[in-house]
DNA sequence: ATAACTGCAAAACATTTGCATACAG
DNA sequence: CTGTATGCAAATGTTTTGCAGTTAT
């Protein structure tokens, strides 16, 4: 980590508090309150989540406007939105942090990250081969860890199968 | 398209047909119609289209019962399940096609597909490098497709504004 | 002052579950 | 026959919406 949270805090609260401005809406203790959690707590939350931890500081926000000022912060990109194969969406924060994809274990649900600029270039040449204009993009590599404290829980119902081999 | 679909609707009836058996469930009807309607309709469908679809056909199956046989299927891989960013989650045949990744248009919502031999050796590295034994992955590349047929939605607001430039 | 934002509760939405009935094995 | 699968409707869990009251500008 080579910028100090406090740092970091700081200067996405000025990035967003400026967005506002020129978006010509409001700086609300709750929004900078959302920011300010989701920077804090470095991993991969979902709203509910977040939502708890706000209040459980003593912070009286409601789930709706969590919702909302998520939604503001991913239009700003200071949050990423990602939909990790379940119906719930978990964010995290994306400034100042490498640029990453993930890797989810199927028995234990962690999610981990890694880096590959390869995924840079298949994005150019698709980009450039399809005439298509990408914006941003998502690579899940689902899985199974290997570590201790992963539950490595049995399949239900004996051994796997799979009618392709 | 290599294989007519009558031929690849027929083995994936037996392959179904098969696995249902070394599970010890059984082969009704409603199953059967599910896997033929999702595999007659190329495409990215979501269970209630499916649903639609088999009533609108004449065939009376219940929405759980889609969602269970759409579970089947996913289970023994002759049908993959993608989520697309979205909170519904969408189904695809896999059994005869190739293996492909997919591009979103943030406009029309329309699903492209392409191929990239890279994303495979990522995969190996990744799953070298981290100790993770990795079983499938998604790649979504997330942008604007340049058709004439895409709405090509103006941004509600005006220009849209990104802190990062 | 005033339009935007908030909290709350209700609505919406996709999916799952419980249970009585139907039917494949 | 028997237990598994089905249809239906109600329940669930996440996210969105409507509205009366609050607050940043």
């Amino acid at each position: 980590m080579a910028t100090p949270l406090t740092g970091v805090l700081n200067e996405v609260e000025h990035l967003f508090a400026e967005f506002l401005r020129e978006r010509g809406q409001r700086q609300t203790p709750e929004r900078f309150a959302v920011l300010k959690a989701l920077y804090e707590s470095d991993g991969h939350l979902d709203a509910d989540t977040l939502y708890s931890q706000l209040r459980s500081g003593g912070i009286r926000v409601s789930r709706a406007t969590v919702y909302n000022t998520l939604e503001l912060l991913t239009e700003c990109r200071l949050v990423e939105r990602h939909q990790f194969g379940n119906r719930q969406a978990k964010y995290e924060r994306a400034y100042g942090f490498r640029q990453h994809d993930h890797l989810l274990c199927l028995d234990c649900n962690e999610v981990f990250e890694f880096c590959d600029p390869r995924l840079q270039s298949v994005q150019e040449m698709v980009s450039e081969v399809l005439h298509f204009e990408i914006n941003h993009h998502s690579l899940h590599l689902y899985g199974h860890c290997r570590r201790d404290a992963c539950p490595n829980l049995p399949t239900a119902g004996g051994t796997r199968r799979d009618v392709r081999g």
